[in-house]
DNA sequence: CTTATTTGACCCTC
DNA sequence: GAGGGTCAAATAAG
C-alpha cells in the first residue's frame, strides 16, 4: 500500500481497515508458504499504517487529520480559536464562550464513546456543508467538570472508494477542556466522610472499599456545590490532623519509606471477621509517585496519583472510610483508576503508619 | 419520580 | 445575517 503524501488520516485509517479485512480473510483458513508470505506482507503494511497515523497525529495535528469541515478544500480548522488581543490586550479567543476553553486533544475514531468516561449529550446542531450533524456532550461524572466533547461523524469515509467495502463510520472527536472530576469526585468522597464519619453508610463503604468495589453513588451533601480548586502539588499539610495523617501514609507508600515487613503487618480486616488466620500477604509495591496531593484551602483532602505508566489514579467515592478495629482509629483510602475496574488501597493509622497496601480489587490473603 | 435525550431558541462572534 | 455553541423546556425512558 502505498502512502500518498497528500493522504488524509482518515483515508490512510480506511486503508488500513481494507488491509486488516484481507489479512482477517487470509488467516481464516490454513497458509501454505506462499499464503504466509503474503500475510506477512499485510502485516508490515498495517505496522506502516499504524506508523504513518501515528506520524500524521504527532506531526501536525490538524493538517494531518484534515478535519473535515465539509468545505472539502484540505485546509486545516481555521483560525477560529486562535488566540488574538482584546481591547485591553489581554490575550483571548474570539469566541467568549471559548475565551476559557481550549481543544486538548482531537481523533479520528469508529467508538467516539468508548473513552472511559461518561458523557451527556448537551445539544446536537446541523453544521452547513456536512453530512451529518455534530453531537456535544459534555462530562457526566461531575456536574461541574469542565470536560465537554463534540463529535462529529465523517462525511464521505463510510464507503472505501478502494470498491466494494463498505467500512464503519468513523466520527471525529473533539475533546475540550481537561477533566476535573476525578479532584471534585475525590472531594466530594472527602466532604462526605467529614459530614458523617461513624455512619453505618460507612461501614458499607469500608466493605466495599475492602471488596475493591467502586460505589458510584453520588455522595451525600451536596459535594457538588463545595468550592474547590486544585493548588499546586506542594500544598501537602494544613487541614485537619486526619487528612495530613493521610496524605502522610500515601506519601510513605509512594515514597517506599517506612512500610512494616509482613510479619509487623496486623491481620487483613475480612481475615479477623472471619477468624481466618492466614497470613496477610502483601502484593509488591506498585511504582507510583505522587502527582497531585495535599489539602485543599477548604480543609478537604485530595491527590491524583500517577503510576509507572503514568496512569492517573484517584480516591474512589468509597475512600477515606474508617474501620474501627483493635481500639484503632484506621483510615483506608481506596484509589480508583478511571476505568473503575482496577484498584489500590491504601490504609494507615492516624499516626501516618502504613500497614497494608493492595492492588488488584481485592485483599489478598495467602 | 428521576434521569437522560431531543430540539428549537438564544447568544456570541465574524 | 450566517454559523457554531449552549441553554432549557419538552419529551422519553427506566
Amino acid at each position: 500500500m502505498a502512502f500518498d503524501l497528500d493522504a488524509k488520516l482518515p483515508d490512510v485509517l480506511a486503508g488500513g481497515y481494507h488491509l486488516s479485512t484481507q489479512l482477517q480473510a487470509l488467516l481464516s483458513h490454513p497458509l501454505d508458504r506462499s499464503g504466509q508470505e503474503v500475510a506477512m506482507a499485510f502485516s508490515q503494511e498495517l505496522s506502516r499504517v499504524f506508523e504513518v497515523s501515528m506520524s500524521m497525529l504527532n506531526s501536525n495535528n490538524a493538517a494531518a487529520l484534515e478535519v473535515n469541515t465539509g468545505n472539502s478544500t484540505g485546509v486545516s480548522t481555521p483560525a477560529k480559536d486562535q488566540r488574538v488581543r482584546s481591547d485591553s490586550g489581554e490575550v483571548v479567543t474570539p469566541s467568549k464562550k471559548i475565551r476559557e476553553e481550549g481543544v486538548t486533544s482531537k481523533e479520528i475514531t469508529p467508538s467516539p464513546h468508548k473513552d472511559g468516561y461518561q458523557w451527556r449529550k448537551y445539544g446536537q446542531k446541523k453544521i452547513q456543508n456536512c453530512k451529518f450533524s455534530r453531537y456535544y456532550y459534555k462530562c457526566n461524572r461531575h456536574r461541574r467538570c469542565l470536560a465537554k466533547k463534540k463529535v462529529q461523524q465523517q462525511d464521505g469515509i463510510s464507503s472505501s472508494s478502494r470498491g466494494q467495502l463498505m467500512l464503519p463510520p468513523v466520527f471525529e472527536v473533539t475533546y475540550v477542556n481537561e477533566h476535573t472530576c476525578h479532584v471534585l469526585r475525590a472531594n466530594d468522597a472527602a466532604a462526605a466522610r467529614m459530614v458523617s464519619p461513624r455512619t453505618t453508610n460507612n461501614r458499607r463503604h469500608h466493605h466495599n472499599a475492602l471488596a475493591g468495589i467502586v460505589d458510584t453513588t453520588r455522595s451525600a451533601g451536596g459535594g457538588d456545590d463545595l468550592p474547590f480548586h486544585l493548588s499546586s502539588p506542594d500544598i501537602i499539610g494544613g487541614g485537619t490532623e486526619e487528612n495530613k495523617a493521610i496524605v502522610s501514609c500515601l506519601a510513605t507508600v509512594i515514597s517506599g519509606g517506612a512500610v512494616p515487613s509482613p510479619a509487623e503487618w496486623p491481620p487483613a480486616p475480612e481475615a479477623s471477621a472471619a477468624g481466618d488466620p492466614a497470613a496477610f500477604v502483601p502484593p509488591p509495591l506498585p511504582a507510583v509517585s505522587m502527582d497531585h496531593g495535599g489539602v485543599a484551602d477548604d480543609g478537604e483532602m485530595m491527590m491524583v496519583m500517577v503510576d509507572d505508566t503514568g496512569f492517573p489514579w484517584v480516591p474512589s467515592p468509597s475512600s477515606f472510610c474508617p474501620i474501627e478495629e483493635a481500639g484503632h482509629d484506621q483510615q483506608l483510602v481506596t484509589m480508583s483508576s478511571y476505568g473503575g475496574d482496577v484498584h489500590m488501597g491504601v490504609a494507615g493509622f492516624p499516626d501516618t503508619t502504613v500497614w497494608a497496601q493492595h492492588t488488584c480489587g481485592a485483599w489478598r490473603r495467602a
